[in-house]
RNA sequence: GGUGGGGUUCCCGAGUGGUCAAAGGGAACAGACUGUAAAUCUGUCGGCAAAGCCUUCGGAGGUUCAAAUCCUCCCCCCACCA
């Protein structure tokens, strides 16, 4: 149970792989590479790009050398694998920008010290490209007629929208990523989900006919809710691994609102927990899945935020749910604090006001949706007349409730839209 | 370039002169039930200090008392032909 691939495969990573025996065979060997493209279609990354990095950094913590590839080039075309639409074009100032912000979020997972890990971006090779030459020494390996048939492919070419040229020319650019990251770097096996198995095969392709060598590559599955919903997406978007853009508060909760029916999946997954222990929770019932659920939370934003992040959100989370002390017996590796501690909440979304705004006196309905628990006034009328509208924890009884003085509690006015969703008013004195 | 079909509120999709802030479904939100879970049921689902008013149906003009619906020009997408 120790070669790399035993390891991704018991945690849920793979979904099929290449040459099965002669890659087992080729990471026995020790210290390979193996590569992952991440694109720079936004600033940060989100949580689904989460399984992608989790399986580099557990490359590297086996001893192998990750390399992450920043698609600065191929960003500029536009992957349109099971897409149905035309990605918008970025331009390649933008692409640089977010470039930048990937490769710090990266850095969170992977360790790029020493050569321990590379970091490439592709436009460093892509947009030297000659037309010519490249439709000659790589154009001439691609059949369209295979092409078209790819899976990747078929529901573009049968919709509506069709597929266009520059997307069509996404499949020759990444398999001549691959090829150059073999020629260059010795990187033998690419990454990717499984939306990326037609391009993986193109490089693998394109390698043996080019360099006559064989190289391998590995899918992950689509990683989806058991409710069927893509990873990482709630209703205000994407779920970001970028704390400006989701809060660690946040991000902690979306991992609390894990469904039950994931929670070992995602510990496997989104922790480096021990296997044996994650197998124990498929026991656990009614409580102790809240429990696991918390490990899972706590653990999922120390990886990305880090410890204090992860800390603070799980105190506030306690300062609003109520404290959850998660026994030993569950996850004992995990190192989320199980001793009573001072729960404070500092990470609970709040704003300041001055105490003469309050005392003047502000509808209710105003409050919420200045502070962002309702998108419009429209919609905290209607939150209150539904009976989601609190105040330090006491419903709303009317639309034309007026916030005041009186309803500081402590200097503080708690408002709560719903079961879950909180915000604090602290008075700025 | 030619011919035909399209562009509707977050998404899909009905609507071809007033009864349209626009059917239906999905998503989402709230309530009940719970465990910050799922499922289920009920309600809400453009904006606005709000029984009223304002802004939306690719864009700009026009016809009309009245336009998502009719006319003109433009932009974009798709199919077939070249």
């Amino acid at each position: 149970m120790n070669n790399l691939i035993d390891i991704l495969y018991e945690r849920g990573f793979i979904e099929k792989t290449t040459h099965d025996d002669e890659l087992v065979e080729y990471i026995d060997q020790g210290n390979i590479k193996g590569y992952i493209g991440f694109d720079p279609t936004a600033l940060s990354l989100h949580i689904g790009s989460l399984v992608p990095i989790m399986s580099l950094a557990h490359m590297q913590k086996h001893g192998h050398r990750p390399i992450a590839l920043i698609g600065g080039g191929t960003g500029l075309v536009g992957d349109p694998s099971g897409k149905t639409e035309m990605r918008k074009l970025l331009t390649p100032e933008m692409v640089e920008h977010n470039a930048r912000g990937i490769e710090k979020q990266l850095s969170r997972f992977i360790d790029f010290s020493k050569g321990k890990a590379l970091i490439l971006n592709n436009a460093d090779w892509l947009s030297e490209l000659k037309y010519i030459p490249f439709l000659r020494d790589i154009g001439r390996h691609f059949s369209v007629n295979r092409m078209i048939k790819a899976e990747s492919y078929k529901m573009r070419l049968e919709s509506e929208e069709g597929l266009n040229f520059i997307e069509f020319n996404y499949t020759l650019l990444q398999a001549y990523d691959f090829l150059n990251l073999f020629d260059n770097y010795g990187c033998r096996l690419q990454m990717g989900g499984s939306d990326q198995w037609g391009n993986i095969i193109s490089g693998i392709g394109l390698i043996r006919k080019m360099r006559q060598e064989t190289v391998f590559g590995i899918t992950f599955p689509l990683i989806t809710t058991s409710s069927g919903a893509k990873m990482g997406k709630t209703a205000e978007g994407a779920v970001w691994l970028d704390s400006e853009r989701t809060s660690p508060y946040e991000y902690y909760q979306y991992w609390i609102n894990t469904d039950d029916n994931d929670i070992v999946r995602f510990l496997a997954l989104y922790t480096f927990l021990p296997m044996d222990e994650i197998k124990d929770i498929e026991r656990l019932e009614d409580d102790d899945l809240n429990s696991a659920k918390t490990v899972l939370a706590f653990e999922a934003t120390q990886l990305v935020h880090g410890r204090q992040e992860a800390i603070k959100a799980y105190h506030a989370a306690a300062s609003m749910f109520g404290v959850r002390i998660v026994p030993e017996r569950i996850m004992p590796t995990s190192s989320i604090p199980r001793d009573e501690a001072d729960f404070d909440d500092i990470s609970v979304p709040h704003s300041f006001f001055d105490l003469k705004q309050i005392q003047t006196g502000i509808p209710a309905f105003k409050l919420f949706h200045l502070v962002g628990l309702a998108p419009s006034g429209s919609a905290a009328m209607r939150l209150i007349r539904q009976g989601g509208g609190y105040i330090n924890g006491n419903r709303i009884s009317s639309t034309e409730y007026m916030i005041s003085e009186n309803d500081l509690n402590n200097k503080e006015i708690l408002l709560r839209a719903g079961k879950k969703r909180f915000h604090k008013i602290k008075i700025r004195y």
